[in-house]
DNA sequence: TGGACCTTAACGCCGCGTCATAGTCA
DNA sequence: GTGACTATGACGCGGCGTTAAGGTCC
């Protein structure tokens, strides 16, 4: 029998560990002391302990280790543990080298930072549905601005609030040169009627969009974000979704916005390669 | 001017986390109300979250980004950041793929356990200097209990205790067949004189040595031990040192050794491939 | 006025390391 | 009796999620 710091020193895990694994339930001494409370370990425990910390070094927590150390254990439910906790590190390992991925794309933006190039900052997220009244329409690009009048006033004779988040989707079905198949959207917070014009309805969710914030004329055509976002998405190893559309969403709202540049977040769905 | 909530759904960020960020000083709302104590974020504060998010999926801690967002910061330290935990990502890639690894040899082990073979469980562990009182000589392998009889008698009679794990060291320099080149020693607690025979001094401290607890006859020539390490030893990307002997831990003392199975741990030191 | 929002504060998670204080063994 | 060992207990780490109890806004 051992007390515990013969039992560290054979096993090379230390007292605290010891002590706490006790307390878990991975590892009660052989015996303890009922007047002192000493642990007392056998010879027997380390292999045991061997055990565990072969476990620990195969990525399961205490308390998978815990139950993979319960007797009544069939091999087959370990064999399952194994392959589970397989696919487990596997995904870690395929999240670390994504975040690899972007810490090299990141390197690179610095090394442009120094060539006086803006710091931006592309993430990955997803967008929650919501509730919008939206007018879609094929229009020369020039006529954008009408569009947003017209669906700001629709909203704002519904009793809502018109200065809330405006969105804009750009759909890129063939039409005629020099026009746009574009949906400008209102989020509204009650139930107000559609029109022939507006379609009040759920935008469903995105998942998986690249997402940069930044600042924009929404009344000009080209907007070097988008150059960034799309060099981002397939420097980390996505494309962009044909199916859904690229979406914008201006976040600040002014009463003239022709010429100023404003708050925005450029959305592009993607997917992976 | 956002309030918390709104700030959340356009971030995507939940509220408890943007308060959280905001007690960690990464992003401190634009103004507070005084009275209310109500949070309100400006829309340039999206770039400030967004860069947050970026850098947290770029691998790095809260700190880390706390202290990236300064202002005072040159994008040469920026780029120190970031080749630094790409090393650190590239660490933490390694260590998964090496638990992937005994994860696999362990699935390996648990097929085998259908096929009644026992669960050894082997690991990497580094064995910490001791103190010893040993005797190496090359002999017989039947004389083995001799050696051993010697070493304990000599610390015996120099007032330490005997009973202390019993440690074997097999050297495989050349020698004559049927002969051992073999070091027996006993940690002892306190300097004891060396003799012509018994040479008192520090073993070193072994790194990277793969370790099996396990029963066996220490008088018996071989033991399955020695097979199922080497074989986890190439499955798992090492080879054995070269350097370093192969080391036995004797840690259960009987009266009478011979032919009982002892409590053991067997030590092949390794290095990487 | 009600209900949707906001606030702070406390505890939980994991796997121990690190004190602090006090009892036990050789 | 002295010094090496052992015990329990509390707090800390990171990055929040999760109640709980209570103010604020429209």
């Amino acid at each position: 029998m051992f007390k515990i710091g013969a039992f560290s020193k054979l096993s090379g895990v230390s007292i605290k560990t010891l002590r706490y694994y006790d307390k878990r339930g991975l590892l009660t001494p052989a015996t303890i002391d009922k007047f002192s409370g000493y642990r007392y370990y056998s010879a027997e425990q380390l292999l045991t302990i061997q055990r565990i910390i072969s476990l620990k070094n195969q990525g399961f927590t205490l308390e998978e280790i815990r139950l993979l150390l319960a007797e009544n254990l069939t091999p087959v439910d370990v064999e399952k543990s194994f392959t589970l906790k397989q696919l487990e590190l596997q995904h870690s390992i395929e999240e670390a080298q994504r975040q690899l991925k972007e810490i090299h794309s990141g390197l690179e933006s610095v090394k442009d930072l120094d060539n006086q190039l803006s710091p931006f900052s592309i993430v990955l997220r997803d967008v929650k549905p919501q509730f919008v009244a939206s007018i879609r329409d094929i229009i020369p690009r020039t006529h954008l601005c009408l569009l947003l009048d017209e669906i700001k006033q629709y909203v704002r004779l519904h009793g809502e609030d018109e200065n809330r988040p405006l969105n804009i989707q750009w759909h890129n079905n063939d039409h005629e040169e020099n026009s746009i198949d574009v949906e400008v959207a209102l989020p509204i917070a009650k139930n107000i009627p559609s029109s022939n014009r507006v379609n009040v309805h759920i935008w469903p969710e995105l998942k998986n969009v690249a997402s940069l914030v930044h600042r924009c004329d929404p009344y000009h055509s080209s907007c070097p974000a988008l150059a960034e976002v799309a060099a981002w998405i397939s420097s980390n190893g996505y494309r962009p979704s044909e199916m859904d559309p690229i979406r914008e969403i201006y976040l600040t709202a002014d009463k003239d916005l022709y010429g100023k540049l404003r708050m925005a977040e450029l959305l592009v769905p993607v997917e992976h390669v």
